[in-house]
DNA sequence: CCTCCACAGGAAGCGCAGGAGT
DNA sequence: ACTCCTGCGCTTCCTGTGGAGG
């Protein structure tokens, strides 16, 4: 009857995963199928280094999860390792441009990098100058060769300055350098560049072309054969899942999330296979998944009309005959609007928006694929259109409740 | 047929934050 | 560091549309 009794049963739970940190989204895999020549230019451009020169700069980019990040890591990690047995002066950073989208930024986390000994606050509130002083300081009296991986390059806002700096401080130095792999999945982004941070930047570039099927197939059935248990996995789930996966981008991230969910749907459901079944069903519970993040990331109002219809369809249970027929689960566009209008203030939020906007809300909420609207046809007075809830109700409705609270 | 209803969605304009220009 | 400008989120006002009802 005790908690010891869960505990143990938990514990000796069955489960289809051998190892599960195998098939996160973030493991970096040590072997990249189908990214020999782009591992092979990556170690081509960087082993300048090892022969005392200073490496070009390099711009890598291609759609998402094909393996850049993945592949520039991987060659820099086995740099680093070759550099300590030969004792030669080569260091990276690896920085990712989304939460340090500054030049500023950049050199803070480069630093604390660098001198991990030195105590939090060290370079709070110097001045940017002083940290590039400190950096290129740093790089002339050890004379390392200083590669920094950038990350989602194009999120940093004064890309032009960054660039410009560690271009300059080369000039500066006489042994080691600063060299930048930048990383970036926009592909029009380097067209928008400023020329000579694009001549700078661009000294070498390479694209990292998307999967196809029959490749996110082999990359999968690797994957599987670290993080599960033997035959654990059928090989029409692979197929599936890489089939879907090519389909919608050519996106190694996807495919594996989407056999990460099927393992745990397989897991849950007690059985030892996972089938091609699961998989599927997976594919829409990764899908919600990534409309549930996106929720949370709506304008307040908007939140608050979604919420406002997830709690109607909820109390709407089964078929309302209040004034005719009307189908399960739907809503007319004006009664939702003025039950927005009560629910803003429930939860004290000022001003509720117009309607002129609550429409443009719905549009965009259905753009979202959350919602469907239909045009109100014969039977009812008026021009509106029904609402219908494409997503989960009660997740919704738990989700922003907790949110709505917090705040 | 005309009118009212209950909306849809276009046009103009307003206040604000952040980027460009100086 | 200052102003200027622009884009964005939003409101106000307005015209359009399809069905209900007299």
């Amino acid at each position: 009857m005790s908690l010891q009794n869960a505990f143990e049963a938990e514990f000796t739970k069955p489960s289809v995963f051998l190892d599960r940190n195998k098939i996160m989204p973030h493991y970096t895999p040590n072997v990249l199928p189908f990214r020999e020549k782009e591992l092979g230019d990556i170690t081509r451009v960087v082993a300048a280094a090892l022969r005392g020169q200073r490496p070009e700069n390099l711009f890598i980019y291609g759609k998402p999860g094909t393996g850049k990040t993945s592949a520039a890591r991987h060659v820099m990690d086995e740099l680093s390792v070759f550099a300590g047995k030969k004792e030669l002066k080569i260091r990276h950073v690896y920085i990712n441009c989304r939460t340090h989208n500054k030049k500023y930024k950049v050199l803070l986390k480069c630093l604390r990098e660098i001198f991990p000994s030195e105590p939090d606050k060290a370079f709070q509130g110097y001045s940017a100058a002083y940290l590039y002083e400190k950096l290129v300081g740093f790089v002339r009296d050890t004379e390392t060769h200083l590669i920094l991986v950038l990350d989602e390059l194009d999120k940093v806002r004064d890309l032009d300055e960054l660039i410009y700096s560690t271009t300059r401080s080369n000039d500066e130095l006489p042994k080691g350098g600063i060299s930048v792999i930048g990383i970036s999945n926009n592909l029009l982004f380097k067209d928008a560049l400023d020329p000579r941070t694009k001549s700078s930047l661009c000294q070498q570039e390479m694209i990292f072309p998307p999967y196809n099927a029959e490749q996110l197939h082999t990359i999968l059935e690797q994957r599987v054969q670290e993080a599960f248990h033997p035959n654990a996995v059928e090989s029409g789930a692979i197929s599936l899942a890489s089939a879907i996966a090519a389909q919608e981008s050519g996106d190694a991230r996807t495919a594996i999330k989407l056999l990460l969910r099927a393992g745990e749907m397989a897991d849950e459901a007690r059985v030892n296979k996972v089938t091609d079944v699961h998989v599927k069903n997976a594919r829409s519970s990764v899908e919600q998944e990534i409309i549930m993040e996106h929720v949370t990331l709506l304008p307040e109002h908007e939140k608050l009309v979604l919420y406002t219809i997830a709690a109607l369809t909820l109390q709407r249970k089964p078929i309302q005959t209040l004034s005719g027929t009307k189908a399960e689960g739907v809503l007319y566009s004006g009664e939702v609007y003025e039950e927005y209008e009560r629910t803003a203030k429930k939860f004290k939020f000022n001003d509720p928006v117009s309607a002129r906007w609550y429409r443009e809300y719905i549009n965009q909420l259905e753009m979202y694929g959350m919602i469907v609207t239909t045009q109100s046809g014969p039977g009812v007075k008026g021009q509106t259109r029904f609402i219908k809830l494409k997503v989960d109700a009660q997740k919704i409705k738990d989700v922003l409740e907790k949110e709505f609270a917090g705040a």
